[in-house]
DNA sequence: CTTGACCCTGGACCATGATCCAAGGCGTAG
DNA sequence: CTACGCCTTGGATCATGGTCCAGGGTCAAG
């Protein structure tokens, strides 16, 4: 069975050997074994998990929501993980629905705006200084 | 003409005081006048600013943008401030499109796990941490 | 055996966005 | 005048997600 040094296994899923060994700190991805020398040893299957750390950020998890969500995995509880991943979308259509509020007032702002004359008359500068501004 | 101390502006506006000094070290929020005794002396218009620098940071911008927004503001300048706030509705265009990316892929996972079941057959599970994926 | 690549640990450092603390000054009500 | 609350400064601390370094040990090829 081949296993894997600390540096192919971070040249593998694509990260530096230090976040592996970050990973390890927080407790999210333990070596399979060391070598008496303390060298770390990883199987292949442990480019699963740590692809997981990866994607799982990229869809916006923190380490220690991803923490948990391998905890999860390890524990075979499918319904908790269905559940983070709901909380998780909800979340992020939220964070969506605020920037699309900021990019439509941002829209109005430039397409009003001429770009010249005035500064008193510049619709962007009224609403970055006025008080009429939309409250969120 | 009113003029707020420190406490007063921030109670207001829904921040510590810590954070308008904070603010304030930062360069984002500097106060309109001091006392003999150095209090921070600051008008009702101040609160401005200091309010739209937390709906600015509600959407998702750094202190470090929301200061460059607030130059705008205070040079006057129409064309730059257009053109600047061009940049930053691009700027919010694509962090929309990437929170849409993100909401598709948690979206199309909790729709198609059951929630029950065997771990195996979970997509979320095997989304995170299977190979067949889309790398961005 | 030597060389170079790789690995170990522990701790420092970075940026971001605050928050909190100590030691002392200020301001106002009673 | 005294007390109490608010204010000042500079620096420490926190959490997050890493990055980097020193000083040393290990491994594999030649």
């Amino acid at each position: 069975m081949t296993s894997l040094g600390i540096g192919t296994l971070a040249k593998r899923a694509g990260v530096r050997i230090d976040t592996v060994r970050y990973y390890e700190r927080s407790g999210l991805l333990v070596p399979e074994s060391r070598l008496e020398s303390g060298y770390r040893r990883y199987s292949e299957a442990e480019l699963t998990p740590l692809r997981f750390i990866r994607r799982a950020q990229v869809l916006g998890f923190s380490l220690k929501e991803i923490g948990e969500l391998l905890a999860l995995s390890k524990a075979r509880n499918v319904a908790r993980v269905k559940h983070a991943a709901e909380l998780k979308l909800a979340d992020v259509e939220k964070r969506i629905a605020s920037l699309v509020r900021m990019r439509d007032a941002l829209s109005t702002l430039v397409n009003t705006c001429s770009g010249h004359g005035d500064p008193a008359d510049c619709p962007i500068l009224k609403a970055l200084g006025g008080e009429d501004w939309n409250e969120h």
